[in-house]
RNA sequence: GGUCCGGUAGCUCAGCUGGAUAGAGCAACAGCCUUCUAAGCUGUGGGUCUCGGGUUCGAAUCCCGACCGGAUCACCA
């Protein structure tokens, strides 16, 4: 089907042709929405064609008006203003419209130029989405909402887009950081379990982790008071040689340190796994940097056989990427050990194992952006098809009021405790609503709020374009009125209140029926148009915000229909099926986009 | 210092592939529930789009230069 756009671009062209007897590009035709100031549903700007026909902007806007008025049946009527061609569009061409997206279950959904059918399937093109990426050794903050709900939301839009999506967790489950935790509970856990405490797991480990770092500084102010600087205070502290001792111990397969790692890092998956539950994320496929860190050791080894990279005198590999504009990178320290880079390529090689990557895209912080660019090039140079056109889906930093969180100042604001205060607070401002909730369930209750809570929390993150920082004020509760998922939560559980009293009508009155369109009808259906292109853009762009605008700009025009007009006690058959239809395929146009952002919705609130 | 990103209403943010008088929400104020859910709707006030040049019929948007803020440039991750 044609859209809408494509049919006016084509008409335009065949009218400057006609009318100037000249061949219009593509790029010249310019079409915005007419703004709602002026009569008409689409604009076509004239002035890249003054100069061609020789004449007043307003007069051009006219002459085209008028011949492709007479051209075509979509267009009803025109009216010029300056160098702007309003198009009014038939009502019969939205009535069509709007039939066609109620007939698509698919609605907003794609298939890639490169997806193929394969004995009559249809198979995409495969990406590869990691996010989330935890440490181990503390629980889950409010940087890793705004990751995970990223990431989640992007997969959901690229599979929207036609790709077939794996969605992936590497979880950094080694190094001196976990030894921290480790040690600290040795020393004063008193075999503290999550069990024991009734901590969650990976709350229970956070806090040794923080008691290590006490007790470290401890050690340091002592060792100061002694005489000691403070760098040999921070390298000679027993405790941090103690960490160091551990992790030696733990990369050479010690039974007691592995068995304690083990054990302590299954607290925390059993904590992630609740919080992950609760965010309504997922993966398909999970990697731990314990199994990929040696694969990367061998990848570098051999890269170093090839030439590929060098050995310094100390035996510290390198990659020398001043060709590329970019400094030298090391890849194993000179006591052999890996780095994080190293770690990557390993999980890379282990993934395109796995799965036949077409395109990968790594969900991290705009903070590492130098670090993306050296593995694209290093992933490139190791013969991975997908390196060089990796994806760094690079995302601004949560701030507080103050500046960044900070672990070691208390700031930090936990994922599990956001969560909870606002599924809370969706449940308190609920309890007004006594009159819309009467009769159902404490189940039901509980069901409402958290989707509520979690949806003005979602919403209220993803609505920021990803790349930018923003700011989040925890004295300030999230708001539920106004641009909020709640608000576009309530529009839905408003139609579907209508749906469900209008249970059995029938939409067939509309058939064949000419009938004049309401302009807060059309500008609905119009809205309903747009949905496709929202969910492309959304794609092409990495931006669930893209999403969340479109789906309040949808929830704005339904409301102020719903409040003009009355579907229910419409008494022309005809115009009431159509209401009825409209209102359903907003609510399946809102619902399918709040999908896509990882929001769930009330069939009541 | 090099590189990258940002700067729009009191606050939080849209708009940025150039188009009409720059938009929302929050906060403030004033209205609208015997009528399909008032988590809604309508209205009022609020702007040197950081600044200065340039390109253009037209610049918040593109280019150049300042200024301010952030990130990064580790044998950290």
């Amino acid at each position: 089907m044609n859209s809408l756009e494509q049919q006016i671009t084509e008409l335009a062209k065949a009218a400057v042709k006609a009318l100037y007897n000249v061949d219009a590009e593509d790029s010249q035709i310019s079409l915005q929405k007419t703004r709602p100031e002026f009569e008409g549903n689409i604009t076509l700007v004239v002035f890249p064609f003054v100069k061609l026909a020789r004449k007043a902007p307003a007069q051009v806007a006219a002459e085209i008006g008028e011949w492709m008025t007479k051209e075509a049946h979509i267009i009803s009527k025109y009216n010029a203003v300056q160098g702007f061609l309003n198009l009014s569009i038939s009502d019969a061409f939205w009535v069509d419209q709007l039939q066609g997206i109620d007939a698509d279950d698919h609605y907003g959904r794609f298939d890639r130029p490169n997806s193929q059918m394969v004995n009559d399937q249809m198979v995409h093109p495969l990406m590869m989405v990691e996010y989330s990426s935890p440490n181990t050794n503390k629980p889950l903050h409010l940087g890793h909402v705004r990751n995970n709900l990223l990431g989640y939301s992007i997969a959901k839009i690229q599979e929207a887009n036609g790709w077939k999506v794996v969605k992936t967790n590497i979880v950094n489950d080694r190094g001196i950081h976990i030894c921290k935790s480790m040690l600290a509970w040795l020393k004063f856990g008193n075999g503290e379990t999550p069990e024991s405490s009734g901590k969650k797991g990976d709350h229970l480990i956070g806090d040794y982790y923080v008691r290590f770092d006490k007790e470290y500084k401890k050690q340091i102010a002592e060792l100061m008071a002694s005489g000691k600087d403070e760098e040999t205070a921070k390298r000679e502290a027993p405790l941090m040689l103690e960490a160091q001792e551990m992790l030696r111990k733990w990369e050479a397969n010690d039974p007691e340190v592995r068995e304690l790692w083990a054990k302590m890092n299954s607290w925390v998956y059993a904590g992630f796994d609740e919080t992950y539950r609760k965010m309504g994320v997922s993966f398909d496929k999970i990697y731990y940097e314990s199994n990929t860190y040696l694969e990367g050791k061998s990848e570098v080894e051999k890269g170093l056989a090839s030439g590929q990279f060098y050995r310094r005198e100390d035996g510290s590999v390198w990659a020398d990427l001043t060709k590329d504009g970019l400094d030298e990178k090391l890849l194993l320290r000179s006591d052999g050990t890996s780095v994080y880079m190293t770690q990557d390529i390993g999980t890379a090689k282990l993934r395109f194992q796995d799965y036949p990557i077409d395109k990968m895209v790594y969900v991290v912080g705009n903070e590492q952006e130098y670090h993306f660019k050296v593995l694209s090039i290093l992933l490139d140079r190791l013969g991975f098809p997908f390196g060089k056109e990796l994806v760094h889906f690079s995302y601004g930093m949560v701030e507080l009021p103050n500046g960044k969180m900070k672990s070691r100042e208390g700031t930090v604001v936990d994922a599990d405790d956001l969560m909870e205060k606002m599924i809370e607070d969706a449940r308190e401002i609920s309890k007004d609503k006594v009159n819309t909730l009467q009769g159902i369930t404490e189940e039901e209750a509980n069901e409402i709020a958290r989707k509520v809570g979690l949806g003005a929390l979602k919403y209220f993150i993803l609505k920021v374009d990803p790349r930018k920082n923003m700011l989040f004020n925890p004295a300030e509760s999230i708001d539920f009125n106004g641009n909020t998922g709640p608000f576009i939560q309530y529009t839905y559980a408003r139609i579907q209140s209508v749906l469900r009293k209008a249970e059995g009508e029938s939409t067939s009155a509309l058939k064949g029926e000419a009938l004049s369109l309401d302009p807060k009808e059309l500008a609905l259906i119009q809205r309903l148009t747009e949905y496709p292109s929202a969910v492309r853009t959304a794609g092409d762009e990495f931006s669930p915000a893209i999403l969340c605008n479109y789906a309040y700009a949808l929830a704005c025009d339904f409301n102020s229909f719903y409040h003009d007009l009355s579907i229910l006690n419409e008494p022309d058959p005809a115009k009431k099926a159509l209401r009825l239809l409209l209102a359903k395929n907003v609510a399946k146009v809102l619902c399918s986009a709040m999908g896509l952002l990882g929001i769930e919705m009330p069939e009541r609130m």
